[in-house]
Parts: C-alpha cells; sequence; structure tokens
RNA sequence: GCCGAGGUGGUGAAAUGGCAAACACACUAGCUUUAGGAGCUAGCGCUUGAAAGAGCUUGUGGGUUCAAGUCCCACCCUCGGCACCA
C-alpha cells in the first residue's frame, strides 16, 4: 500500500464536499438547528494567522460532531473588512480600499478553504459590502430615533502625523498605534452610543434567572468588572451661608461619622458657581489648568502622589451631623464618575487616608473592626470611644459603627440600610447604582468605514437620511488623505457633502465621520441568517431582514472568540442585540446563548507572533508541507485550548507520522470476520472495552473542548490497534469516524476506501456502551502504610477479603509488614489495597 | 494596587483525593536504507546500584488524611487584563 499523500487527496475531498453541498444549512429545516460561530477575520495583506485557525479548527470539530448527532448546523463565515491597515495601503498606493479588500478576502478565503473547515460559503458576508452596510446604517437610524445615539463635544486622540482622530483602543502608551508618532487631546463633537443606558440589563442578564448565559465564568467577571456596577448613595452636603448644594456618591455611607472633609474634581460646577466665595481663587484657578493640561498617561504616571487645594472661603455642611467641614478641589477625583464629588473619610479609605496625611487633615474613625472597642453610658447606650483621634492606618472593611450618633452600634450592612433611610425620609438623599462603563463614542475621522447616514441642516439640525435612501455609499475619492482639520476624508468631496435637507429640501451637509470597526461585528451573527439570492453570483445577494429566519436560527448556540473580544466586541454585540429586542427587530435578547475562548498561539520563542520579531508560522507552508489534517490535528493537540502556547514546528511531525499510523491500519483491516468464534472474542476482548472508552473520552472531551486529550486516547487506541494482527472493519471505522471532525479528508479516503458510498460526514456519530467499558480484570494496587509495595492483577469486583487473602500472600509485601500486626486496611474497590501495620 | 489564569521531566503536557509523568516532541542505541529522509524496535524524572531494588520528586512553608499535584492556611514567582471608579 502507498504511504498516505495529503497533496492528491485532500483537494479531491474539498471539491467533492463542496460539490455536495455537505457543509450547507438549510432554513427552517425538521431537524434541530445548532448555530456554531466564530469571530469572522478582518482580511489583513498578511493573510491567515494561525491564532484564527486554531478558533476555526475547535469549531469545525463541534459543527462536524453536531452535524453526525443529526443537528441541522450553520457555521458561516465572512469578513470583517472595515480597517486602518487597507485604508493606510490605500493612502501609501493610492488603490481604492475595495480593491485591496477583495484581493485579500480572496486570499484568505483560498486560506480557510484549503484548511477544509465546513462554512457555509453560500452566506459568506462582508461588512464593506454596501448592501451589509445599508443595514448597519439601519440599526444606527434606529439607535438615533431612539434617542440612543447624540453628538457630544468631547476630547479625542490626535495623531500629530497620521492628522487623525484615534480611538483610545488606537492608543498604545500616548502614543499612534500605526506610526508611533505622539498624541494629543482635541476637543471635538464625536457621535455618542448611550451604551450605560442597558449597563443593568449586560450586567444582570448574565446570570439567571433573566440571561442564564453558558459564558465560561472568566468572560462573566471580565464583562461584569468592565461594566463595573456600583451601589451607593447619593447624599446632599450645603455650602455654608449659601443657597448651593450639591451631591456626593459614596457606597460607604456608614462611614460619613468619620467624614472630615469633602472633594470636588476640578471640572465640578462649585467652582464657576461660588467663584466669588473663593478666597485663593487664583491658587484654584492655576491648580485646575494644570489637572486640565496633564494627558491621561501623565495622570496615571503621576497617581501616586495626590495633590490638590483646599476652596478657601467656604464650608460644606455633613446633613448628618451638621458638621462644617473644609472643600478641596483635587483631580484625583473624577469629573465623569459619580457626581465628581466625594465625602473623605481618610479613617476608612485608602486614597482619602493618603490625601489628609499629606495635608495634615483630622482622621476620625466612626467602624471599628466589633463592638468591643464601643464604650457604653451607664444606660447602655454606645459613646464617644477611645477610637476617636489620629490613627496611623486606616480601616476600609466592614464592621461595626461608632461615635456614628443613633447608629452606632450598627453593623456596616445594617447602617447602610438604615442611613438611606433616613436620608430618603430627610428628602437629603437617596440609593443609587453606578455604572463604571461609559458611553461608546462612535465617530472616526476615516474614510473606510459605514458613513454615518445623517445630514447636518442649519435649520433642521441632525437629519436621519430616510430609510429608503439607504446606504449612504461611500463616494469614489482620489485621495484617502486625511485632512488637516481633524474632519474625515470625506469632508472634502463637496459633491458628496452637499446635499437637500431630506426635511426641508434646503441646503444642507452631510454627515463626514464614519463609524468604527466595531460597528459592523456588532450585528453580524443575524447578517448570516439575511442573505437571500445564495445561488446567484453576488451582484444579485441581497440581504433581508428575515424575522422568521431570524427566529429559527437565534441565538447563536456556541460562540467561540479570543479572550481580547470580551469587553468591548462582546458588550458591543450584546448591547446591539438587546436594542434589536427592544425595537421588535430580533428574536432574542441575548445574541450568544454560549461563548468560550481560546489560548493565543506565540512563535517558537515563546513571543507574540509578529513580522518584525521573524517568528511568524503561515499556515499555507505548513499545509503544502504537512496537509490540512495534520495542521490541523497538531492544534488541537499542542495543549489545552484556553491556554496561550508557543508553536512547536517538531509537534506537527508528531501529529503528521500518526495519521500516516493510522493511514496503515488499513491493511490490517479484515474485511470479514471469519468465524463465530473471532468475533465473539472481538466483543469481549481488551480491545473492544478501549473501544468504548475511547468514544466516551473523545465525545465527552469535545463537548469541554479538552480536545488535546481527545487526541491522545485516539492516539491510544491506534497504538493498541497496530499490536492486533487482525482489526474487525467496524472497530476501525469506529476509530476513524471518532478521528473525522480532526482530520476530514484522510478520514473521508479511508472511508471510501473500504467501499462506503457515501460521505462518512453522513455517518451517526458513534455511541458507547457501557456495559462494554467494564473490564473484566484490573491491577490492584497494594500498598503497605500508604507506600506501593506491589500489584496484582485481580477480576474486577474482588471482595475485600478476597483481596485481602491475595494481598498477604505476595512477597513483598510480607517482607514491608514483617512481624508487625496489621491495625488497620483501606480497600477501595476497583482500585487498591492499603495495610497500616 | 485590584481582578483573572497559571507554576509538574530536556520540551508541550496528562492525572473523578488512590500507582505522578499517560500521549507526543526532543534525545540515545539498534535494525533497515546507496545516501538524505522516512519507517521500525528498545531506552528515557532525579540520586544510588552491575541488577533486583531502595530513596527522593509536582514553586516555598505549614495543615487535614490511611493516602495530597489535587482539599485548607500563609507566602513567593510568571503571564494576561484594569487603572485613583469614592
Amino acid at each position: 500500500m502507498n504511504p498516505y499523500s495529503h497533496k492528491k487527496i485532500e483537494k479531491k475531498w474539498q471539491k467533492y464536499w463542496e460539490k455536495n453541498k455537505l457543509d450547507q444549512a438549510k432554513d427552517f429545516s425538521k431537524r434541530p438547528k445548532y448555530y456554531c460561530l466564530v469571530e469572522f477575520p478582518y482580511p489583513s495583506g498578511d493573510g491567515l494567522h494561525v491564532g484564527h485557525t486554531r478558533s476555526y479548527t475547535a469549531m469545525d470539530i463541534i459543527a462536524r460532531k453536531r452535524r453526525m448527532q443529526g443537528y441541522n448546523v450553520l457555521y458561516p463565515m465572512g469578513w470583517d473588512a472595515f480597517g486602518l491597515p487597507t485604508e493606510n495601503y490605500a493612502i501609501k498606493k493610492g488603490v481604492h480600499p475595495s480593491v485591496i479588500t477583495k484581493k485579500n478576502t480572496d486570499n484568505f478565503r483560498r486560506q480557510l478553504k484549503s484548511l477544509a473547515f465546513s462554512f457555509d460559503w453560500s452566506r459568506e458576508i462582508n461588512t464593506t459590502d454596501p448592501k451589509y452596510y445599508k443595514w448597519t446604517q439601519w440599526i444606527f437610524l434606529q439607535l438615533f430615533k431612539k434617542g440612543l445615539a447624540y453628538k457630544h463635544k468631547m476630547p479625542i486622540n490626535w495623531c500629530l502625523s497620521c492628522k487623525v482622530g484615534l480611538a483610545n483602543e488606537e492608543v498604545v502608551d500616548g502614543k499612534c498605534e500605526r506610526c508611533g508618532g505622539q498624541t494629543e487631546k482635541r476637543e471635538k463633537e464625536q457621535w455618542m452610543l448611550a451604551i450605560t443606558k442597558y449597563a443593568d440589563r449586560l450586567d444582570k442578564d448574565l446570570d439567571p434567572p433573566a440571561g442564564g448565559l453558558d459564558y465560561l465564568e472568566k468572560i462573566k467577571i471580565q464583562q461584569r468588572n468592565w461594566i463595573g456596577k456600583s451601589e451607593g448613595a447619593e447624599i446632599e452636603f450645603k455650602i455654608q451661608d449659601s443657597s448651593f448644594k450639591f451631591q456626593v456618591f459614596t457606597t460607604r455611607v456608614d462611614t460619613i461619622f468619620g467624614c472630615t472633609y469633602v472633594v470636588v474634581a476640578p471640572e465640578h460646577e462649585i467652582i464657576s458657581k461660588l467663584k466669588s466665595q473663593i478666597l485663593n481663587l487664583s491658587e484654584v484657578e492655576k491648580y485646575i489648568n494644570e489637572a486640565k493640561r496633564k494627558s491621561d498617561l501623565q495622570r496615571t504616571e503621576l497617581q501616586k502622589e495626590k495633590t490638590g487645594v483646599e476652596l478657601k472661603g467656604m464650608k460644606a455642611i455633613n446633613p448628618f451631623n451638621n458638621e462644617e467641614v473644609s472643600v478641596f478641589v483635587a483631580d484625583y477625583v473624577l469629573g465623569h464618575y459619580g457626581t465628581g464629588a466625594v465625602m473623605a473619610v481618610p479613617a476608612h479609605d485608602e486614597r482619602d487616608f493618603e490625601f489628609a496625611k499629606k495635608y495634615g487633615l483630622p482622621v476620625r474613625q466612626s467602624v471599628a473592626r466589633n463592638s468591643n472597642f464601643l464604650r457604653t453610658d451607664d444606660e447602655g447606650n454606645p459613646t464617644k470611644s477611645e477610637i476617636s483621634g489620629s490613627l496611623s492606618e486606616c480601616f476600609v472593611e466592614d464592621g461595626v459603627l461608632a461615635d456614628s450618633g443613633q447608629f452606632s452600634g450598627l453593623t456596616s450592612a445594617e447602617a447602610c440600610g438604615e442611613m438611606v433611610k433616613w436620608l430618603e425620609e430627610k428628602k437629603l438623599g437617596k440609593k443609587v447604582v453606578k455604572f463604571h462603563l461609559r458611553d461608546w463614542v462612535f465617530s472616526r475621522q476615516h474614510y473606510w468605514g459605514e458613513p454615518i447616514p445623517i445630514v447636518n441642516c442649519p435649520k433642521c439640525g441632525l437629519v436621519p437620511v430616510p430609510e429608503k435612501d439607504l446606504p449612504v455609499k461611500l463616494p469614489d475619492v482620489k485621495k484617502y488623505e486625511p485632512t488637516d482639520t481633524g474632519e474625515s476624508p470625506l469632508a472634502a468631496i463637496l459633491k458628496w457633502v452637499n446635499v437637500k435637507c431630506p426635511k426641508c429640501k434646503g441646503p444642507a451637509k452631510r454627515e463626514t465621520d464614519t463609524m468604527p470597526n466595531w460597528a459592523g461585528s456588532s450585528w453580524y451573527y443575524l447578517a448570516y441568517l439575511m442573505l437571500e439570492n445564495k445561488k446567484s453570483n453576488l451582484k444579485n445577494q441581497k440581504y433581508v431582514w428575515d424575522k422568521k429566519k431570524l427566529k429559527y436560527w437565534m441565538p447563536v448556540d456556541w460562540y467561540n472568540g479570543g479572550m481580547e473580544h470580551t469587553t468591548l466586541h462582546l458588550l458591543y454585540s450584546r448591547f446591539w442585540n438587546k436594542f434589536l429586542f427592544d425595537i421588535k427587530a430580533a428574536p432574542t435578547s441575548e445574541p450568544y446563548k454560549k461563548r468560550t475562548s481560546h489560548g493565543m498561539i506565540l512563535g517558537p520563542d515563546g513571543e507574540k507572533m509578529s513580522k518584525s520579531r521573524g517568528n511568524v508560522i503561515n499556515p499555507d507552508d505548513m499545509v503544502s508541507a504537512y496537509g490540512a489534517d495534520a495542521y490541523r490535528l497538531y492544534q488541537m493537540f499542542m495543549g489545552p485550548f484556553d491556554q496561550a502556547i508557543p508553536w512547536d514546528p517538531k509537534g506537527i511531525e508528531g501529529t503528521s507520522r500518526f495519521l500516516g499510523r493510522v493511514w496503515k491500519l488499513l491493511s490490517a483491516v479484515s474485511y470479514q470476520s471469519s468465524t463465530k468464534e473471532q468475533k465473539l472474542k472481538a466483543e469481549s476482548g481488551k480491545l473492544k472495552t478501549l473501544l468504548h472508552k475511547t468514544i466516551k473520552k473523545v465525545s465527552e472531551d469535545i463537548e469541554s473542548m479538552r480536545f488535546n486529550t481527545a487526541v491522545s486516547s485516539l492516539m491510544i487506541l491506534s497504538n493498541e490497534m497496530e499490536k492486533q494482527e487482525e482489526i474487525l472493519t467496524t472497530d476501525y471505522l469506529i476509530l476513524v469516524t471518532l478521528l473525522s471532525p480532526f482530520a476530514p479528508h484522510i478520514c473521508e479516503e479511508i472511508w471510501s476506501k473500504l467501499g462506503n458510498k457515501k460521505s462518512i460526514f453522513l455517518e451517526k456519530w458513534p455511541k458507547f456502551d457501557s456495559q462494554k467499558i467494564r473490564e473484566d480484570s484490573f491491577e490492584l494496587v497494594m500498598q503497605v502504610n500508604g507506600k506501593v509495595r506491589d500489584r496484582f492483577e485481580a477480576p474486577t469486583d474482588i471482595s475485600e477479603n478476597d483481596a485481602m487473602l491475595l494481598t498477604l500472600k505476595r512477597e513483598n509485601v510480607k517482607k514491608w509488614i514483617g512481624d508487625k500486626q496489621v491495625k488497620k486496611v483501606i480497600f477501595i474497590q476497583n482500585k487498591l489495597i492499603n495495610l497500616i501495620a
């Protein structure tokens, strides 16, 4: 028999599968649906990355297994093709971005097909297709109509050399991610999406009963931290001899009797409103100007040293004890979080403590670790206690209140409840919930993005483009160079910019900002369900918002992707889906039922793969040298799926060798087992037990994404088969079937070589027989005082007594017991016996 | 600092509280081959020993248990994320 040659065989089966449409999903099939999703790639000029294929292989295995389990499986692929590298290339070479995109997607498609991912290519989508972004724009208009898209003046990151606005994620260490040049902050009107309106639901729906999402726990934790929900209270403080009031936000109302001053952010309105009252105004203004000039980076660098200035000439009044406290302005209090003002309790807050120490402010403890610290008066009521006064360290935990008036003696938890009740009765404050999550900056000053479908009319203001006029297409441009003014290159195309206002028909201008990268990927899982006229050529394709189809397929049953998308993409797309659900455009409130993530593949040197390091592994090279099957198998075998792992160039040789051995087994297969006797033997032998154990292990390991151990158990089975003189066809076919989702080509070839006319992927996934997993005998481990001294092959389910008798006969055991008495026997059925002497 | 993941042979790693190192890679020796390569067979944690064996071994230190890589407590280190969020 010839050795296995992947070169001829892989292409042959890829064509066969495509021709027979084995990978296509059927809308409204009676079989149960299963929607597998992986993150669609940005088609960069560098081609497919091994990191992409780790995730795609894993989901491909799951998709193939589900098909064999009888599901109507949808496993789609497309292109998230708007992006900066393409635009930069266009600027440099003067080529239209769509030309580059076409070239890159063609390359990606070829690469993906060479790896035999069972994508339904009839549903291929592209975010830069005007027919696609028509709907991205449509969703934006719906958000706008509901008031969730709004314009807001805010500082953006500006790259001085690229002359372009950058999103926060495009700025690394204060430098432009692309050119490495210096960036600065500039004020600009930006489009924002009010994701914070959904913050509570995005948090709550992660867990039952509302959502009950099957996300990896660490993904939930990261989402929750990013949303950053915190419950607390807003408390009103008055300014002495003034009608001015302001709110502070705190999560620790219980500590308020320890408040010795208040701090406001430099942006706080108190400064402009009570300007005349501030005695040291020039000092205060100087401080505020300095704070403003600090970039985020500088503020971070300087974070260890807290600074601030007292607003002299005013005092704030603590509503609980009517005490006058001083007011400070300090930039460690953030203007954009909470109310921009805090009550400072140095005894119970690290930051306040540090600030108080630096400026010599009083520290007063009002919560103690336990009530023993409290003193009581003759009637048993808590009084002023010894804990008051200066402290050497601050106590941030919950405890028992002291020196807190009527609330003294309560625990922190009780006090929070009681004090909020008191505040609400007196109308001096209320319970509130705050989030760290901020609204989503949604404009970019780039060319290669979805135009925001809004017209600026001098009379009517912001007017949405009528839905019938969508999509607002990107115009052809000669130069993609950004302008000096911080506007998108689109602003220079007057023919495109100048339009009639849809409302009053007067002269108006189009919005020239485009949407960020995240827009197209925030709803792409729905787009796969909307493509129609799939059979005809691309030009006749259209996307139809067919709610019945969405209802059939949604939600995504299993979504795998990178951990780096947990906070942005995952949250953004959950937000859009919830919004679409609210306007009855999407059938489910959550888009993804289950979310898992894979670890990064590092270069052979253990570092992140990058061109500059020269440690990039090209999938094409691997496929041509070892074949797609060996490549896929190695990716699954290399280590735990969720863990970062360096690529070992030798590792793929191991899986390639393994496939060669499976191939060689073919010549040892007996087509019909000849005698009854043989058959009987094969039904009950050790190999049969192993076979059923392997079915169980591989089936379970795939479900829990322990692909590495699934592969190793297949290796064990194949090694065992190699030792047999003769292998039953049925047994061999089970091995091949279990292997087929991992290594589809070679398995299909073996399957057909054994005379099967239909594809192996139309077969049923094997089931194990729990009776056959039982072994007849096992190796009984014999321990003396917890140390292994001997082992013996014993019949399964041997009784403790029989095991004991066997054990005491063994020379080694006798030697170690010597003349001591056996005091205790520990017997674990079908495992071990331990004699304590 | 906070949150998360992790620390086991030369390497990637495996191990429902029950024989630590399965399965691979690399390495060594042998067979085979005109050669390169591939394939096959055997060995392969450390110490000691000719061998049988004995002792030691899962980041460190304690603890629970007949029995701990696994459970509990404290600490050290590595990686990823966040960044004064009151």
